[in-house]
RNA sequence: GCCGCCAUAGCUCAGUUGGUUAGAGCGCUAGAUUGUGGAUCUAGAGGUCCCCCGUUCGAGCCGGGGUGGUGGUACCA
C-alpha cells in the first residue's frame, strides 16, 4: 500500500484550554464539593441547577469592555436565529432566574449551585476555558448582614475543608470607598477610574513602585510591552497609596500614639477608622470625611466587620483590605476575596503565596436589567479546581479512598458462569470486584490486574474444583479458590533475583474453600 | 491584543559544515514462560521530520511566509 492511500488520521488531542480529569481528581473533587454543600446547607441555602446555555442578551451587558462586547464568550445562533451563549459565570444566570421567578420565590432568596462555566479566551497556566465554580447568593436583601453572612460562610467552608486559621484570609472592601476616594482626590472620568482600579489591583504583583508608574504615566514590563497609565499627578498618587494604610478595628484595640487620626463612623458599632498620618496632614483632603460615598462605604464595612466579629470571626479570618478590587463592571457595594496564605514555589523556586481561591460581592443592578426594579443581591464564588489544587498542596484532599477492584481471573473460558458467580458473591458483600473480560491468556490477566492496581486476584482453575479423589465437585465446601495478594507479592518479589525462583514461589497466596472466599477476601483487604 | 521561545515515532528527545535507507530511551504488541504480576533477554508494529514557497545537484537542517504550541504581558464577568 502506498503512502498516499493511507487514511488521514485525526490527531488525538484535547481542544486548547480544555482538559480531561482523572479518577483521583474526580473523587477528590466530589468529596470537597460534598463538604462545601454541607456548610452551605447548614446556612440555610437551597440548591438550584441551571442550563449551560442562555440567550446572549440575558448574559450580555456586563462584558468587560464595550469595544468588543462579545469577546470572551462562546456564542452561536439557534434555528430561529436568536443568539445563544455558553454561560461564563453562575451569577448572570441566577439574576435571570430570579427576575423570571421572583413572584414565587421567598425574599430574600438564598441559593447555591455548582457547575461548569466557559470562557472563550486565551488559556494560561492553571487557567482553562472550561472550569467549575461553586456559588452562593442572597437575592433581595440590601442589609450588610447578607454580605457578612456570605463572608462567614466562606470562612467556615475553608475550615470545614481542613484549611486552618491563619492559612486563609477573607479580605473585604467596598466599591463606595474606592469611588468616594477617587472623587475626593479629583478623579471623575469613568475610564480613568477603571485604569486606577486596575492599577491598584496589581499592588500584590508589582509592589508600590509598579503601581505608582501605572497610576502616573505608565509602565513597561520585561517583555517590552507598555501599559498606559492613569495619568494622575504626584499628589493624587500619594493620597491613594497612603489611604491603603487605613484600618478599621474595634475601639478597645485602639493603641494611642500610633499616628494618624481616629474616626468613629457610627455610635452603634464599637468600631474606629484609623487614617494614616500622611493623609491626615494633607490639608487638601481634610474635608474628606464630611459625608458622601467614602463615608457611606466605610460605615457599611464597619457594620459588616461588626457582624462578623459578633459571630466570632476575628480579623485574622475576615479583614478589611482596601486593595481588594475584583470585577470592574457589576459590583456596586462590598467586594470580597478569599486568599490562601500557605506558601508554594513558583517556576524559579521562589516562595510565593497560593493566592485567591474565590471572591464575590454585592451586585444590586444585575436583576434590575430584566425587571427595571432595583433588587439588591450579594454572593460568593469559589474556583473549584483551584481550591482543589490548594487542598492537595496542604495534603487535605481526599484521595485513594477508593480501592481498586478484586480481579477474578478466567482460567478456563468454558466456566465463565462460575466466575460470574464468584464476582457476584464479592459484590453482594460490598466488595469492588470484576471478572477479567479480555481475551488474553492467564499471564496477561495477571499483568492487567497489576496495572489496574488490584489488591487481590481470585484464581479458580481445574485443580481447585476437584475433590481429594481428583473428581470434579460442586460442593462449595470442597471446591476451592486461590486468593493472591498482589500488594504483598510485589513486596516479596523485590528480594528475588531469578525468574525461575520468582515463578516457582507462588508468592503471597492462599487456597481456601469457595464457601470461605468472601471471609478471606475481607480479611486480606484489611 | 503585544513580545519572546519552540515544532522530528503514542511520550521525552538526539540528529555532525546541507549528503544517499531519519535514530535512542520509555511505552505498545508478541515470544522466551500454553496455571502466576516484577526483573532480564529477543523480535515486531509505529514517521506528512507542522504546512507552503524559495535557495541548492541534493533540505529534517539554510531563507521567507503561514499554522499550531508554549512562556510572559494586557484584558478578565
Amino acid at each position: 500500500m502506498s503512502k498516499d492511500n493511507k487514511p488521514s488520521r485525526p490527531k488525538a488531542r484535547v481542544a486548547k484550554g480544555f482538559r480531561d480529569i482523572d479518577a483521583d481528581e474526580i473523587r477528590g473533587t466530589r468529596a470537597m464539593l460534598a463538604t462545601i454543600q454541607r456548610v452551605y446547607e447548614s446556612y440555610g441555602f437551597e440548591p438550584i441547577e441551571q442550563p449551560f446555555i442562555e440567550y446572549t442578551d440575558a448574559l450580555g451587558k456586563f462584558l468587560p469592555d464595550q469595544d468588543r462586547p462579545n469577546a470572551g464568550v462562546f456564542s452561536f445562533q439557534d434555528e430561529d436565529e436568536q443568539w445563544l451563549s455558553l454561560r461564563y459565570d453562575l451569577t448572570a444566570p441566577l439574576a435571570r432566574f430570579y427576575a423570571e421567578n421572583n413572584q414565587q420565590l421567598p425574599m430574600p432568596f438564598r441559593s447555591y449551585r455548582q457547575g461548569w462555566v466557559f470562557r472563550n479566551e486565551k488559556p494560561g497556566p492553571g487557567r482553562f476555558r472550561q472550569f467549575m465554580q461553586f456559588d452562593a447568593d442572597t437575592v433581595g436583601s440590601s442589609s450588610p448582614a447578607a454580605d457578612a453572612e456570605v463572608c462567614m460562610m466562606a470562612a467556615d467552608t475553608m475550615e470545614a475543608l481542613g484549611i486552618p486559621k491563619g492559612q486563609y484570609v477573607l479580605r473585604i472592601n467596598h466599591r463606595k470607598v474606592l469611588d468616594g476616594l477617587m472623587d475626593v482626590v479629583g478623579i471623575s472620568d469613568q475610564s480613568q477610574k477603571l485604569t486606577v482600579m486596575r492599577a491598584l489591583d496589581k499592588r500584590d504583583k508589582l509592589g508600590d513602585s509598579g503601581v505608582t508608574l501605572l497610576l502616573g504615566t505608565g509602565r513597561k514590563d520585561e517583555s517590552g510591552d507598555f501599559t498606559k497609565g492613569a495619568g494622575l499627578n504626584e499628589e493624587q498618587i500619594d493620597a491613594l497609596l497612603s489611604f491603603l494604610g487605613t484600618k478599621i478595628f474595634q475601639k478597645r484595640d485602639l493603641k494611642p500614639g500610633e499616628g494618624g487620626s481616629y474616626i468613629q463612623p457610627s455610635q452603634e458599632h464599637d468600631l474606629v477608622v484609623k487614617l494614616p498620618s500622611q493623609f491626615e496632614h494633607n490639608g487638601k483632603f481634610a474635608f474628606w470625611m464630611a459625608g458622601g460615598k467614602l463615608f457611606e462605604g466605610l460605615l457599611e464595612l464597619a457594620q459588616i466587620q461588626s457582624f462578623v466579629k459578633q459571630s466570632g470571626f476575628d480579623s485574622d479570618r475576615i479583614t478589611v483590605d482596601f486593595t481588594v478590587i475584583r470585577g470592574l463592571e457589576y459590583y456596586t457595594g462590598p467586594v470580597f476575596e478569599c486568599e490562601l496564605l500557605m506558601e508554594t514555589k513558583d517556576e524559579k523556586g521562589n516562595p510565593v503565596r497560593f493566592g485567591s481561591v474565590g471572591g464575590g460581592g454585592r451586585y444590586d443592578d444585575l436583576v434590575a436589567r430584566f425587571t427595571g426594579q432595583q433588587t439588591p443581591a450579594t454572593g460568593f464564588s469559589i474556583g473549584v479546581s483551584r481550591l482543589y489544587s490548594a487542598l492537595k498542596l496542604v495534603g487535605k484532599a481526599a484521595t485513594q479512598d477508593t480501592l481498586a477492584p478484586v480481579i477474578v481471573t478466567v482460567m478456563d473460558k468454558d466456566r465463565q458462569g462460575d466466575y460470574w458467580r464468584l464476582v457476584q458473591m464479592l459484590r453482594n458483600e460490598g466488595i469492588r470486584a470484576e471478572m477479567y473480560i479480555g481475551t488474553s491468556n492467564f499471564g496477561k490477566q495477571m499483568k492487567y490486574a497489576d496495572k489496574r492496581g488490584a489488591p487481590l486476584v481470585i484464581i479458580q482453575g481445574g485443580d481447585e474444583i476437584k475433590d481429594a479423589n481428583g473428581e470434579v465437585t460442586l460442593d462449595p465446601n470442597v471446591r476451592k479458590v486461590t486468593i493472591k495478594d498482589l500488594r504483598l507479592g510485589s513486596e516479596l518479589a523485590s528480594t528475588i533475583e531469578s525468574r525461575e525462583e520468582y515463578a516457582s514461589q507462588r508468592l503471597a497466596q492462599v487456597t481456601v474453600p469457595e464457601a470461605d472466599m468472601v471471609a478471606h477476601v475481607k480479611k486480606m483487604l484489611g
